[in-house]
DNA sequence: TCAATACTTTGTCCAAGACAAACATGAGCA
DNA sequence: TGCTCATGTTTGTCTTGGACAAAGTATTGA
């Protein structure tokens, strides 16, 4: 047993701490350069090593920043400074519509799964799937991203969380076969965004409001985006971006989608991820609130005359197997 | 309508070249620099421009790649010489004994859903959902898997299909309620396992058995493994591991969380990926195949005299919330 | 046939500089 | 007060070329 000084705490390499905080190498070594924080530690082969005090710090740090602050001010604070500013959060949800939220949460932090799935149908059925799934589903999938980024809740009770979601979404969602209904939409994200649950969420709201969705499930390449959107024959495509994803990536994935999309076929985007993205993009229908998917939609409809499904379903050309 | 001779293909950036292949935006630098290729243009700000050919080109090494193949060999040869190695390929599934399998196959080349799902449930109903899963399920993935690396299917196709999987899945064990039944285990994958329908197999395998499985998703780390497994009072872990995972990595998996897990809580392990373990872990059940699961059930089961459960469960101290 | 050695390949890291897009600020005007 | 436009600042990403260790291959020796 060394009675060391230095407890030897290794540190986490460059490429671990941008897995971790989700900040790319390049802006952590420029931060340094122009800000003075991190100060890493260096390797044998003088290679950048993070004590893990400091990527917590550039942890609360990110997720300052995913609610509008900027990072000049940020770096420039101490940490109680920071610890005020996560604790007065004007966060997303701010003041909560639904003081009902708390005892959702205690049912994640208690892992209780039957009553889960009991609460889960009783507050479908009383607000209906579409009411259910932005006043409930939502809020609550970002609290328990808070919560865990807080770190008041483990992994378990995340992923727990996340399996009860999808259970249900899917049982749902496969006893209303949308199998006709118009307009038809792909549903998936780009590579380097595995969250499914936005696309789920999506479908639901779709699947009650007559549309068509073709649920792909997460990580297309474009290329094979619009490949799909032509095999199937759908009328618009739709991708979904969480908040970990870069707005500067979202954007630029969707300037390349929508070159190699036909012109017909439109391209919406929803998701948390979208509200970072200010500068419209052309031929694009940004939908960073559920609401706006019901715009987008009812233009649609009214852009292309919204007799009712059947006729324009009989007219298509059906491909032959 | 313009009749220009270029038509104007920008081409894509370096960010989005990442995104779309996989590979890091220094690999990319550094085979410019070592092999001559890719060659990309430059903007007017003289960054770098991938013509979407040599992006495709690209996306076909990396697949090669993750075959084995090294990427000094592959950027040496022609187009000619990289579709002929795409071809040749031997299959795990030699013999297969269900002749069948290539109608299935021919469906998923041709997106057909709706008889897909018909297909589905006719063949779930005539073999029982066991052998379904055994005899059909299983093989049909890996035959997808080597399609997909043969270049054959497209991964539109290949995520069409795994959606259609998942739903039939989750649809079926949603009305199967395993709310009780013994042993309880802990369905999940270590981290950077990501494939979860090994999961949903055995988890369909299990609940026809009266075990009562509790899906945890994938990619949990060791310590919330044994966390969980304490909190849901189960008996046994039972992991899963897709022939992609290093058999290293499982190996040394498997030895970390038998070493932190209480002695009381068995370790199974499945899935292609256990085949590669020549070498037993002590204390950890191995299951190459899907015959042995009913082996360690049956060991348990006799093990712990199988007198009705409720006994057990009522001697056992609930936690409160 | 297997294990230890030396050699080659290959991905990631580093430095400091450059620049455009996003953001903030202030002026001019209704 | 509220709006738009011009100017200045902040900030992330891209650039080059060099370096090195981890992983893979080949060679040697038991």
């Amino acid at each position: 047993m060394s009675t060391e000084a230095t407890p030897h705490i290794p540190g986490l390499s460059i490429a671990s701490v941008e897995r971790e905080t989700g900040l790319s190498k390049d802006t952590l070594r420029v931060w340094e350069r122009r800000y003075g924080f991190p100060t890493p530690e260096r390797d044998a082969n003088s290679e950048r090593l993070y004590a893990p005090d400091q990527v917590q710090r550039l942890t609360q740090i990110k997720r300052l920043m995913d609610r509008g602050h900027r990072p000049g001010k940020l770096l420039a604070l101490d940490d109680a400074a920071l610890v005020a500013l996560d604790a007065a959060r004007p966060s997303v949800l701010a003041a909560s519509n639904v003081p009902q939220l708390d005892s959702w949460m205690h049912l994640v932090k208690t892992h209780d799964s039957e009553a889960f799935q009991r609460q889960f149908y009783r507050e479908m059925a009383k607000r209906g799937l579409a009411g259910f799934v932005q006043d409930i589903v939502a809020p609550l999938i970002t609290l328990v991203g808070e919560a865990w980024s807080r770190n008041e809740l483990g992994i378990f009770e995340e992923h727990l969380f996340s399996q009860h979601l999808e259970k249900m979404f899917r049982t749902v969602l496969a006893n209303m076969s949308p199998q006709q209904g118009s307009p038809r939409v792909l549903l998936t994200t780009l590579s380097g965004e595995e969250h499914t649950m936005g696309l789920l969420m999506v479908e639901a709201l779709m699947v009650v409001e007559d549309v068509c969705p073709v649920l792909l499930g997460p990580q297309t390449p474009i290329e094979e985006i619009v490949r799909a959107a032509q095999l199937k024959q759908v009328d618009a495509v739709c991708l979904s971006f969480s908040s970990a994803y870069s707005p500067t990536l979202s954007a630029q994935g969707l300037r390349d989608l929508r070159q190699m999309l036909p012109a017909g076929i439109e391209l919406w985007a929803g998701g948390y991820g979208v509200k970072a993205i200010r500068k419209p993009i052309d031929g694009v229908c940004l939908m960073p609130e559920f609401k706006d998917l019901y715009d987008c939609l009812a233009k649609w409809r009214t852009e292309h005359g919204h007799e009712p499904v059947s006729a324009s379903v009989i007219s298509l050309p059906v491909t032959p197997k």
